[in-house]
DNA sequence: CTAGGTTCCGTACGTCAGTACGGAGTCAAT
DNA sequence: ATTGACTCCGTACTGACGTACGGAACCTAG
């Protein structure tokens, strides 16, 4: 079950060492108990799918914009009862994903212009600044 | 021409002012001379339309993901001829915004099953994590 | 059984983008 | 002329998210 070392399940997870750490030290991740078949010596902690898919979410989380902060809450909420606020949380950061998506296309627009301003095969002057008026929030 | 102290380029730029200071500090926003009409005392350094424009390009470029390191080198290939540098900025910024919104949008879509999983009117554990496995990259 | 690679842990350092502070100078209105 | 707001400037601190370091313990292969 539990097989794979911390340096297994950060590479499974897509993270480094340190940084399965530092989700631990924020208790966003288990610290499991140290463990030796033979009994012999301290041993070592070990981790299993559950630990991988758990810092899988929080990698996806991230991406959807939560906070560590929130994602320690979801990860506290998940198989709890609370679905209102689990909802509440989810239905905030979709607006806000919302809002980010908008924004970036719009970017995206500006950009578009800008490469196209600045075609390398063009001589002159390339007025960047320009590019980008007309969509400033 | 240029009548605004520096907190009224401020307001107008969207920021504070710390953070326009800010950007003279990082070579991003120009310092004029300090500037007294009738000649007495030091005076205080005055922005125009110029700087305004400037200071509404940095917010812009930032939505689009560039650094403010990446923002002043745009600043200075503006009107300048360094065309295909500019175009490669451009062009690199513009796939990694591409790869941003589609990993906001799945991640919306994850979010949206979260919700849905997690509507408020059910009984029962919300399984959040489950709701963002199968899109985790 | 020893050499090497890992793990463990605490603490320190790094980056990015600001934000706050404090004291002196300056400006505008009363 | 004084008050009160704003400016200037350097330096220090914040917060989010890691990354690095160093020494001791541990585990595995030869």
């Amino acid at each position: 079950m539990k097989s794979r070392t911390i340096a297994i399940l950060a590479r499974e997870g897509g993270v480094g060492v340190e940084t399965v750490r530092f989700y631990q030290r924020r208790g966003l991740m288990p610290t499991p108990e140290r463990w030796s078949r033979d009994g012999v010596g301290t041993g070592v902690r070990r981790y299993g799918e559950e630990d991988v898919r758990r810092l899988r979410f929080i990698r996806s989380a991230q991406t959807a914009g939560f906070t560590l902060e929130q994602i320690k809450e979801l990860l506290s909420l998940d198989a709890g009862e609370d679905r209102a606020r689990a909802h509440e949380l989810a239905s905030e950061r979709l607006a806000a994903l919302d809002k980010a998506i908008a924004d970036l296309v719009e970017a995206r627009a500006a950009l578009r212009r800008l490469a196209g301003a600045c075609a390398s095969t063009d001589q002159g002057p390339c007025p960047i600044i320009a590019a980008f008026q007309g969509e400033a929030a």
